[in-house]
DNA sequence: TCTTCCACGTT
DNA sequence: CAACGTGGAAG
């Protein structure tokens, strides 16, 4: 069994002046303590031409993705793998069609405080990885952009400016790090990535906003021998899938998500059923004898489809099972970008990978405390001293004190899946990791034996924060800047080229050791 | 809007 | 079996 880690935002997190989002996390096996920063070696510019790859003699070339029912990514024309060993990798979402059935009509995620799964459950095949080489999976959720939603009238609508980001943070896929084959051989799932809105959340889910729109992107980095966990040398490729974004919610909003989590979602067969059984139930469940209306007819009326999210995916000729479709046919080829509000930034949303040469970079170490206000959402007060404060993280492999967990979130709440490996939860601004304003990325991975808790630093207190009404633009009044490009998911055209990824090792050698 | 609790289902 | 993941309803 794999140690379970966890990473957590560092007070590092944001780094207004570097635009250096640090991570820190608990690599219990692996690594005692390391600091990965990433680099852009163009300096930051978010507007750099990308070095193209040229997809269509690429595409040929594609292995299929066997019988999963993947989706095909590859290569949109932005696609700059050129490094070594990272031009050749591929993914495809697995289920792209019921990804495309809720996109069309508005794809909609709970996020709750003690953290939500996503459904359609996030996972990919990947192929085109070196079988011996090490990599890192991670996902990221950012900011689609700066814009409130509201839902009324049957559908999405903006409403006014953002909420000022979240602090970031990245999930580690459980099995990293682990070989190319490792992670080619099946589904790379990312299932139990958790969404809250809770802004001092201690468990390393993602923290996201209500009514806002979220990307979620999948991060791949590849580690040598040498380095552990990244090494100079290496570089990542960030994916898109633009049919899997989301507005984050608190109970869902349009009827027809409701409807389509409850067809798909296993864990929601209890609210499948025929009327007659909905009636039988409700009546039982209310210890009476006459049937009540059942609760698909009464708030679940459906509307028009009237959703802007992603209506425009409907027939363009998608396919089950595209992972035939290669390379070559990438989303990006069949989808149209939905109109806005849904519509990201960038000229082409849809998919892309940007695979980013290395650069070889120190590691910022700007401290720095920022004010952060409190957020409106305390989850655990009698403990969050203990959890976000960031002595909890340190270098030393398990903090030592690893508070507690807050109350009703007991200890089995960590060690549940202690069993089983445990992602990552990176924090930092992590919609910059390939963004523009990103010039380099920290990641400070302190070692722990078991789930220690998640130790965040807390955000408020390391991130400079405006109150909720001010818009994103007022948030910079603070000592830096970083959260204009923050908001934004990928803003510019094309994403800087060359990012790199520096390991530090502090407090020892790693062990890689393979999955199992 | 958000939180909590619930029945009911999967794992 | 127990733990956990669901959306709904009530607050």
């Amino acid at each position: 069994m794999r140690p379970s880690r966890t990473v957590d935002t560092l007070g590092l997190g944001y780094r207004p002046n570097v635009n250096v989002p640090a991570l820190n996390c608990h690599l219990n096996t692996c690594v005692p303590w390391c600091q990965v920063v990433f680099v852009m070696a163009n300096g930051g510019d978010p507007f750099a031409i990308p070095e193209r790859m040229d997809t269509d003699t690429d595409s040929p070339k594609e292995t299929k993705p066997e019988n999963h029912t993947c989706s095909s990514s590859p290569l949109s024309p932005e696609t700059t793998c050129t490094q070594q060993g990272m031009e050749g990798i591929k993914f495809y979402l697995h289920e792209r069609e019921l990804w495309e059935k809720f996109h069309e009509v508005g794809t909609e995620m709970i996020i709750t405080k003690a953290g939500r799964r996503m459904f359609p459950c996030y996972k990919v095949k990947v192929t085109g990885l070196s079988p011996k080489a090490k990599y890192i999976l991670l996902m990221d959720i950012v900011p689609a952009d700066d814009h409130r939603y509201k839902f009324a009238d049957n559908k999405w609508s903006v409403m006014g400016k953002a909420e000022p980001a979240m602090p970031g943070r990245l999930y580690v896929h459980p099995d990293s790090p682990a070989t190319g084959s490792h992670w080619t051989r099946q589904l790379v799932s990312f299932q139990k990535l958790k969404l809250t809105n809770n802004h001092l959340d201690p468990f390393g889910h993602i923290i996201l906003n209500s009514m806002h729109k979220y990307q979620p992107r999948l991060h791949i980095v590849k580690a040598d021998e040498y380095n552990r966990f990244g090494s100079k040398n290496t570089a990542f490729c960030t994916h898109v899938f633009s049919e899997t974004a989301f507005i984050a919610v608190t109970s869902y909003q349009n009827h027809k998500i409701t409807q389509l989590k409850i067809e798909n979602n296993p864990f929601a067969k209890g609210f499948r059923g025929s009327d007659d059984m909905e009636l039988h139930r409700m009546a039982k469940i209310q210890g009476k004898e006459y049937p009540v209306v059942p609760r698909s007819s009464v708030r679940q009326r459906v509307g028009p489809s009237g959703s802007l999210f992603g209506g425009n995916a409907r027939g363009l000729g998608l396919h089950p099972y595209s992972c035939e479709n290669g390379v070559s046919s990438t989303t990006q080829d069949l989808l149209i970008p939905p109109p806005a509000p849904y519509t990201l930034p960038q000229p082409d949303p849809h998919e892309h990978m940007h695979c980013n040469k290395r650069k070889a970079v120190d590691s910022c170490s700007t401290a720095e405390n920022h004010q952060y206000r409190k957020p409106y959402i305390d989850s655990s007060p009698s403990n969050d001293e203990s959890y976000y404060h960031p002595s909890a993280y340190p270098p030393p492999p398990l903090p030592p004190t690893v508070h507690p967990p807050p109350p009703g979130l007991s200890d089995s709440t960590y060690r549940s899946e202690a069993g089983q490996r445990q992602a990552c939860m990176f924090a930092g601004s992590e919609s910059r990791l390939d963004n523009l304003s990103c010039t380099s990325w920290s990641y400070s991975c302190p070692l722990t034996p078991d789930m220690a808790p998640m130790t965040p630093t807390d955000p408020y207190t390391t991130f400079p924060h405006q109150p909720y009404s001010s818009s994103p633009q007022n948030a910079q009044l603070s000592p830096s800047p970083p959260l204009r490009e923050y908001h934004r998911y990928p803003s510019s055209p094309s994403p800087p080229h060359y990012h790199t990824l520096h390991t530090h090792v502090m407090g020892g050698v790693p062990e890689w050791s393979e999955p199992t």
